[in-house]
RNA sequence: GGGCGUUUAGCUCAGUUGGUUAGAGCAUCUGCCUUACAAGCAGAGGGUCUGCGGUUCGAGUCCGUAAACGCCCACCA
């Protein structure tokens, strides 16, 4: 029997390791079609946040429904090796500990960082387990792992050997904390404040200048010319002269090129093809110096004079205030500008030119967008719109920068002799080959994710049975990193597409709509969340609180409003189970009205929800499931029941219903619902079958006089309270016989009068039922003003109605049975409106 | 500059092929410790569905348009 109080500690604490040991979580159990969800690897580099949790309850509760309803359910679990944002951790611990990471060896530091992906993997399985998810432990991977790193090596073989991968010389993005380069998509720009620096460039041959105006002073030593357009009638004669660049006394020529654009800053603009991306095309089509002045850390190089060694940024304010000096400065404009940050480290991201490993993007994203046309094959998107995202993304991309200055990664399955270059899966066999040190963007493995993990490049069992993988689950702003390139590599390496669904829900926000980060202090940790108020309460409102795709705004309030409704469906179970213990056989003999209606209302949900869990849309099974268990069951039919309590068709009933609902909470709230499930069934319910829609149990009769019936009752308490009549009162009702249960309703049987009396007396009724209810107070003018309002609604409703009626187009146009209903609305309306206005 | 989303009760949000007098949670008001639950029960109040125009017998829902807020992409000397 159920503990008195619902304690979620008490209820979530062992039931996670009983379901896992019992093997309920293992993929095969079931005969049933394959489904198949591959988490989204989370980073080893840390704590799951409510983004996981939100994201992960999600999965489990298509894996747990699929799984019910005898699907070969597999959730694949895994990690990520997380390439920059591990490296930066492990670092960070080193240098806390008093060590260097940067004067290690290679092999040494990887044993470090091997140490901490032990360390964290530990935690998240803690939390997932914690979260309650049924993951399939025996298929987990990590990116980094033998089986992983084989796909990648083949991968990236298969797409050099095919031209698609190249490596070369190009402006990319670095991140001068980190040390490597980075892609476009890991750049993220910010608006940050600015200044124009108007800078005096002299000509070499008289006292004129050119006002050149830039917002990084501090590359001004990489100068090679200076551009104005050819068609600027302020500059196209000067074309062909030279400048002087300040301090450095470099002459440096004046060229015309499309790139100045007349009506940004003072027109002319200085061109310094290593800093710059669009310089540096400029510098290619005139054939301009590279000239290199920033070092891979940020500080100046030799070229930077004395400015040699100090910060970007430091060199910047100190060259401003030379230049001012010495009259080099015209004007400081203050701006707000949009600079490119790096994702992981958030330092100003420099354009560099490196020689770096990249994917030719035209062909493989060409092939998504020829795929995405076709309804049978694409990858369909929950909301449809983020296809476009998709789509779009496809039609701009350019080419990726795949390598990474890194140790923590697969290292690039590339080796160098002299001049000679070998890619292959395994090393050559010779002596003298040098491997390739840089390692692969983390997105490179990933990309390779619900392929790889399931034994790809192998055809294994799993690969064949499983892939293509039913859906993936992940928030909006992974589209770019992730959805994207699995869909390409996917469709590209096992011609088809990686899942069939994808499903994109949105990012959680704190309160006031804001973003949850560490700067801001607004984080929530969902450990926390489930201390206080259980993962069921959490999962139940993450995953029912908003549409899919949109953004949701995490309100305390609201899980402590989930936890409310489980200790409701606690304690609805409880009644239940102290009311069945002695039940030996269901029986469901001589049903009343009301366990017609229960039943009747459990069949139409069961439908209901049904149909928008197989759509995914989980805050609709909410609203309907709810409905039914707080309303329905507990406040309606749960009272009724009470009355009949010894019969054992209503104790089956009871039992049935709750059951059928268990089955149905389970994937929203798995551990109070198996908890419960215990007294019911020998069977876990985490196995047990989902409800199937029986039409032969809908009792169309029954459940409308029932409805009559709670009408009545809820207008005849709506009339007590308006009269202000307590628990004293006396009724007379007209046809005794059929009134059994709303006198036990309404608790008057010992006050029922015999006779009408000539006291005062409000009739209250409904369709069949009539009740005389009497008060001794006289209606007060309250009561006057509140009839004269419904009467005043009742007329215009009637008149609408009466309206709708007189249209010829709608009687001709609208469906049949709404007309009539319209026209039996309408009757009963002026019924009501004759008695009203007759008292 | 291109695209997308949001705008519904005091607050947070549902409302998915257009169809009763638009819903929920929280908050508010009234009355109840009725033996599953006072974290509850029984009632009640509260919305010209952002504005304007259109399609339709009928629009919160479809179309056009304007505004506010937010996001993504691109550019930014």
């Amino acid at each position: 029997m159920l503990d008195k109080k619902y304690n979620h500690l008490e209820v979530e604490k062992e039931q996670y390791e009983i379901w896992k040991e019992s093997g309920y979580f293992k993929s095969g159990r079931n005969s049933g079609k394959p489904f198949c969800i591959v988490i989204p690897p989370p980073n080893v580099t840390g704590k799951l946040h409510l983004g996981h949790a939100w994201d992960t309850s999600i999965q489990d509760i298509m894996i747990r429904y699929k799984r019910m309803q005898g699907f070969d359910a597999l959730w694949v679990p895994g990690m990520d090796h997380a390439g920059i944002a591990t490296q930066a951790k492990v670092d960070k611990k080193l240098r806390e500990d008093g060590m260097d990471p940067r004067s290690m060896s290679r092999e040494e530091w990887l044993k470090y960082a091997w140490a901490w992906k032990e360390e964290y993997a530990l935690n998240i399985h803690d939390q997932w387990a914690k979260l309650g998810l049924s993951l399939d432990y025996d298929k987990e991977r990590f990116t980094l792992d033998e089986g992983l790193s084989k796909a990648v090596r083949t991968v990236f073989v298969k797409l050099y050997e095919e031209g698609l991968i190249y490596r070369g010389e190009r402006m990319i993005n670095w991140d001068p904390m980190a040390k490597t380069a980075l892609s476009n998509e890991e750049v993220i720009y910010k608006d940050v404040e600015g200044a124009f620096y108007h800078i005096k460039y002299p000509f070499v041959d008289s006292d004129l200048y050119l006002d050149v105006a830039t917002t990084r002073p501090e590359t001004m030593f990489g100068d090679t010319a200076v551009a104005v357009n050819p068609n600027d009638d302020r500059y196209k004669d000067y074309i062909g002269r030279k400048v002087l660049l300040p301090l450095v006394n470099r002459e440096i020529p004046i060229i015309g090129d499309e790139h100045a654009d007349p009506d940004k800053g003072t027109g002319c603009v200085k061109i310094t093809p290593c800093h710059d991306p669009n310089d540096y095309e400029v510098g290619l089509r005139h054939n301009l110096e590279k000239i290199v002045v920033i070092n891979p850390d940020g500080t100046m190089n030799e070229n930077a004079l004395y400015y040699e060694g100090l910060d970007r940024f430091e060199a910047r304010e100190k060259l401003v205030k030379e230049l001012n000096e010495k009259g080099y400065l015209l004007k400081t404009e203050k701006i707000v500008h949009s600079v490119g940050h790096s994702e992981r480290t958030d330092v100003l991201v420099e354009p560099y030119l490196s020689k770096q490993w990249f994917v030719k993007m035209r062909p493989l994203a060409d092939k998504v967008l020829e795929n995405q046309k076709n309804k049978d094959t694409k990858v369909k998107f929950l909301p449809s719109r983020y296809e476009k995202i998709m789509n779009h993304w496809m039609e701009i991309t350019y080419d990726w920068c795949i390598s990474r200055q890194l140790w923590w990664g697969h290292q690039i399955p590339a080796w160098y002799k002299d001049d000679q270059i070998y890619v292959g899966i395994d090393a050559p066999k010779e002596e003298g080959w040098v491997q390739d040190e840089d390692v692969l963007d983390t997105w490179f493995s990933s990309a390779l994710w619900p392929f790889s993990t399931l034994g790809w490049p192998e055809e294994t069992e799993d690969y064949q049975k499983y892939y293509p993988t039913s859906v993936l689950v992940t928030g909006y702003d992974i589209i770019p990193f992730w959805v994207n390139r699995m869909t390409f590599q996917g469709l590209h390496f096992t011609h088809q597409r990686p899942f069939e669904y994808c499903y994109i829900h949105g990012l959680i926000r704190d309160k006031m709509g804001r973003k949850m980060s560490k700067s801001l202090g607004n984080g929530v940790d969902p450990m926390d969340v489930i201390s206080e108020y259980g993962a069921d309460a959490l999962r139940y409102y993450l995953t029912t609180s908003t549409a899919p795709g949109t953004d949701l705004r995490y309100d305390e309030d609201k899980v402590r409003a989930a936890w409310n409704f489980i200790n409701k469906i606690w304690n609805a179970s409880r009644f239940v189970l102290m009311n069945i213990s002695d039940l030996q056989e269901e029986k469901f003999e001589n049903l009343s009205i009301s366990d017609q209606w229960i039943l009747t209302r459990l069949e139409k949900t069961i439908k209901d929800v049904t149909k928008y869990m197989d759509k995914y849309e989980f805050q609709n099974v909410n609203t309907i499931l709810y409905k039914f268990i707080w309303e329905d069951f507990c406040d309606q039919y749960i009272e009724m029941a009470k009355f009949s309590l010894e019969s054992i068709t209503t104790k089956s009933v009871l039992k049935k219903v709750l059951t059928d609902i268990l089955k149905m909470l389970h994937p929203f709230m798995p551990f109070v619902t198996e908890e419960i499930f215990k007294n019911l069934s020998k069977t876990p319910l985490i196995i047990s079958e989902y409800p199937k829609y029986d039409k032969n149990l809908l009792f169309v009769e029954g459940e409308a006089k029932c409805n009559a019936l709670i009408e009545f009752v809820r207008i005849f308490r709506n009339r007590k309270a308006e009269l202000q009549i307590g628990k004293e009162y006396r009724i007379y009702i007209s046809k005794p016989n059929d009134y059994s249960l709303i006198r036990k309703l309404l608790k008057w049987e010992d006050k029922e009068t015999e006779e009408k009396l000539s006291l005062n007396y409000t009739v209250v009724e409904y369709q069949d039922y009539q009740v005389y209810l009497y008060n001794e107070h006289k209606e007060t003018l309250e009561d006057q003003e509140k009839k004269l309002k419904t009467i005043d609604s009742l007329k215009k409703s009637i008149l609408k109605r009466e309206n709708l009626l007189k249209n010829q187009n709608f009687i001709e146009k609208a469906p049949e049975n709404l007309v009539n209903e319209e026209k039996r609305k309408l009757s009963e309306e002026k019924e009501m409106l004759k008695k009203y206005e007759e008292e």
